[in-house]
DNA sequence: TTCGGAACGGAATACTTCGTTCCGTTTGAA
DNA sequence: TTCAAACGGAACGAAGTATTCCGTTCCGAA
C-alpha cells in the first residue's frame, strides 16, 4: 500500500504535529522553525501541510479541544459521580490537554467549528461537575473546575515524563483540597473571568 | 527638601519601578517601551536609571526575591507551627512574589548576591516547611511548596484585584489539601527539578 | 531675570528575530 | 530513463525592539 515515499510523508505529518505539540507547549511563541528542527525536517515540508504558521496552532488546538469532548464523554459513562469527576479531571491532566488549549488560545482566530465545540466542551464539564458537586465542600463552582487544570497545567519541569508524574500527585492533592470542609473565600470565579482565552 | 524637580524624579523611579513590576508580571517578555509608557514617562527617564533591560529586570527580580525573605522571616517569629506555615504561604502568594521569580527568572543573569539570597530564601522556607510537616499529610517534601507557589502563580485573570481575590481561595484549597489524609502518588519532587529557574 | 545643567520625551538607529517564499536536489514509481 | 511529488534549507522582507541621540523643559542658584 503506502510505501516508500508515501509513508515517509504520512511519518512526517505524524512527526510535524508531534514536534509542534511538544515545542509549542513549551513554548507558545515559538519560531514555526523550532517545530521543523524537533520534527527532523525542512521547513518546506511544514509549509506543504499547512499553509501558515496560524493554521497549525489551530489545528493543534482544536485536536486538544477534540481530546478534551473525548474525555468527558468517557468520564461520563462512569456511574459513580465523583469517580467520573476524577477520571474527567485526570484523564485532562494526563492527556496534558489544557496547556494546549490554555497557552495556545489568542495565538489564533478560532474557526466557527472550535467555537462550537469550545462550547460543548465546557457543557460536557459543567454536566460531570454538577454530578460530582454533592461531595464536594460548600461553594465550589464549575468555573473552579477551569481553575484547578490551569494549575495543573502550570506544573512543569525540563523532564516531559516527570512533569506528568508530578502532576498526577497535584491533581489527588486538588482533588483532596475540593473534597475538604469548610467554605471557600472570597467570591468564586466567574464563567467569564476564566474564559477569556476564547473571546473572539 | 526634595521639591521640584528632584522631587518628580523620585516619583518616576517609583512609577517606573511599578509599571516594570506590573508590565513584565503579565509578560516577562514585554518590551521596555512598554514599561515607559506605562509609566507615563519617556524611555530615556528609564535608561537614566538603568543601564540596560536587564538590570531592570534583576532589580525587579532581587526586590521580589527580598520580599519574600521578609515574608518567610516575619511568618517565623509565629509561634505555631501550621500558623507560621500557613501566614509565610498566604503572604508570599499576596504579595505576587513568587510569580516575579518564577516569570523573570532566565531573563537576566543573576548577581552573586542574588544568588546568595536565593539560597537562604530557600532556607527559610524549608525551616517553616519542617515546623509544619508533622501536620502534613505523609511524603510531602519541602519542593512540594515551590510547586504550590508555581500553581497559585499560574491563577490570573484580566483584573489584578481579583487575581488577588481568586489566588486566596485556591491557597486555602491547597493548604487543605496538604492536610487532607492519604499518601501522594509518585515520586516527590527533587529539589533540583524545581530550582531549574535559578541555575546559573 | 538670566543661566547652567539635570531630567525628559521620543524620533532615529541598528540589529535581531521570524514567517514565508523560492529553487535546486532527491528519490520512488512507471 | 524520466517525471513529479517531497524535500532541505538559504534568502528575503516585514516586524519588533534595545539602545542611542539630540533638542527641549524647567528648577534653582546667582
Amino acid at each position: 500500500m503506502t510505501a516508500g515515499r508515501a509513508r515517509e510523508a504520512a511519518r512526517n505529518s505524524e512527526a510535524i504535529l508531534a514536534a509542534a505539540r511538544e515545542v509549542f507547549l513549551a513554548d507558545a511563541r515559538a519560531p514555526i522553525a523550532a517545530v521543523a528542527e524537533r520534527a527532523g525536517v525542512g521547513i518546506s515540508a511544514l509549509y506543504r501541510r499547512y499553509p501558515g504558521k496560524e493554521d497549525l496552532l489551530r489545528t493543534l488546538c482544536h485536536d486538544g479541544l477534540r481530546r478534551f469532548i473525548a474525555e468527558a464523554e468517557q468520564a461520563a459513562r462512569e456511574p459513580d459521580d465523583w469517580a467520573a469527576f476524577e477520571m474527567f479531571l485526570r484523564g485532562v491532566v494526563e492527556a496534558d490537554v489544557h496547556s494546549l488549549t490554555v497557552h495556545l488560545a489568542g495565538t489564533f482566530t478560532p474557526t466557527a467549528e472550535m467555537s462550537a465545540d469550545a462550547m460543548r466542551a465546557s457543557e460536557l464539564g459543567d454536566a460531570l461537575f454538577q454530578r460530582a458537586r454533592g461531595r464536594m465542600r460548600p461553594g465550589a463552582v464549575p468555573a473552579d473546575m477551569t481553575v484547578l487544570l490551569d494549575m495543573c497545567a502550570a506544573v512543569r519541569v525540563l523532564d516531559a515524563g516527570r512533569t506528568t508524574e508530578l502532576r498526577r500527585r497535584y491533581v489527588t492533592l486538588l482533588l483532596d483540597g475540593l473534597r475538604a470542609p469548610g467554605d471557600l473565600p472570597g467570591p468564586p470565579p466567574a464563567e467569564a473571568e476564566v474564559n477569556w482565552r476564547w473571546r473572539t
